[in-house]
DNA sequence: CACCTGATGTCAGTCGCTGCCATCGCGTAG
DNA sequence: CTACGCGATGGCAGCGACTGACATCAGGTG
């Protein structure tokens, strides 16, 4: 076993989370990741690129579901719509992984190395974002704006919906979200 | 010399941004900065937690200018004016630092890991405003989102300052960007 | 002048990460 | 059925970031 057990990528991404979880990510080497999926330090950095990057696996499939929401939001729709769209679709997604989603948010946020990383993800939700709603027509920096606001809405919700019972919809918790953002810039 | 020549740290940091620009940043090595600022890379770790860290000394003090202009506004401002309040601040502080900023702006955005470290910057110093924002009394999670969008206008104001004419005043971006988001969020 | 203290130097070691080449298992042409 | 090709994996050497332990030095103090 170990060569040619199927799915080594998804192994890796397993056992690395359940370690972190275990006994934390500085304290857990990549070798330990490897024996614990069968595989060598090598393979590991065959299937990504560093430590960090195996809990991050999904975030691409994240981001451009939340684009092509927002891209696909009808025309005459304002581009704060376009983005309470976008949230919409993202927050259908997480609908059936709450609990892979707490462990691990938790293993993230007790790390400072991690959270770096989570945070240029989300820049480069961010920046796809502003790219999406500039092809719309909305200009810059409207457009750039607008992104960050919109990313802005999805950690608050997010986190929001981490800490939140299990009945609490992510979807309610992005409106909710959403409008507290309109409230406040409303409010000078 | 070498031991005993004043301001090592001082040293050190301008060592690092020179050879970040010359070579970039992964094509130096901290023995290099270490041996251009006449000491070792034992005492490079001294002063700085890591590599990327030299470039950001001076995050803690905006970040403190930022949150004590919060906090200092009129007690009857509004969140977002107590925010505005913030920007000018601000906005103040790199007047006379246009050149060194824009040398070191450009280092970061050459490299990905020196991009994650701006960001937790960021992030640390939204997490700031919030608190500042809740002791003024703002619930939540109107606070967090107020904070997230005061670091979106400033990060939106501080791009366009970099690179704008001479003469563009910061504080001025920094108004007409916290404008702009207030429009767009009001579009919807 | 002896002593103390903080900053620096030296050295060994761990770990993340990479390049290079060998090896393995499977499919396929012949 | 066999030989060959190919993608995935292993093994190994090496670099650079970072750390802990200990020695050393310059300057101040008594």
């Amino acid at each position: 076993m170990g060569r040619w057990e199927p799915d080594a990528r998804g192994r890796l991404a397993k056992a690395a989370l359940e370690l972190y979880s275990e006994r934390g990510f500085e304290q857990t080497t990549v070798v330990e990741i490897a024996k614990r999926a069968g595989l060598t330090e090598r393979t590991f950095f065959r299937h990504y690129a560093d430590k960090r990057e195996v809990l991050f696996a999904g975030s691409s499939a994240l981001q451009e579901l939340f684009v092509r929401a927002v891209a696909d939001a009808p025309e005459s729709a304002a581009p704060i719509d376009a983005l309470a769209a976008g949230l919409d679709a993202v927050s259908e997604m997480f609908a059936d992984r709450r609990e892979y989603a707490r462990k691990r948010q938790a293993v993230i946020m007790a790390n400072a190395e991690l959270q770096e990383r989570e945070l240029i993800k989300l820049a480069s939700m961010s920046a796809a974002l502003a790219d999406t709603l500039r092809r719309r027509g909305v200009a810059e920096p409207a457009a750039s704006l607008t992104a960050e606001a919109g990313v802005a809405v999805f950690k608050v919700g997010f986190e929001r919906w981490i800490v939140a019972a299990e009945e609490r919809d992510m979807a309610h918790l992005m409106r909710d979200s959403l409008d507290e953002l309109k409230a406040v810039t409303a409010g000078g």
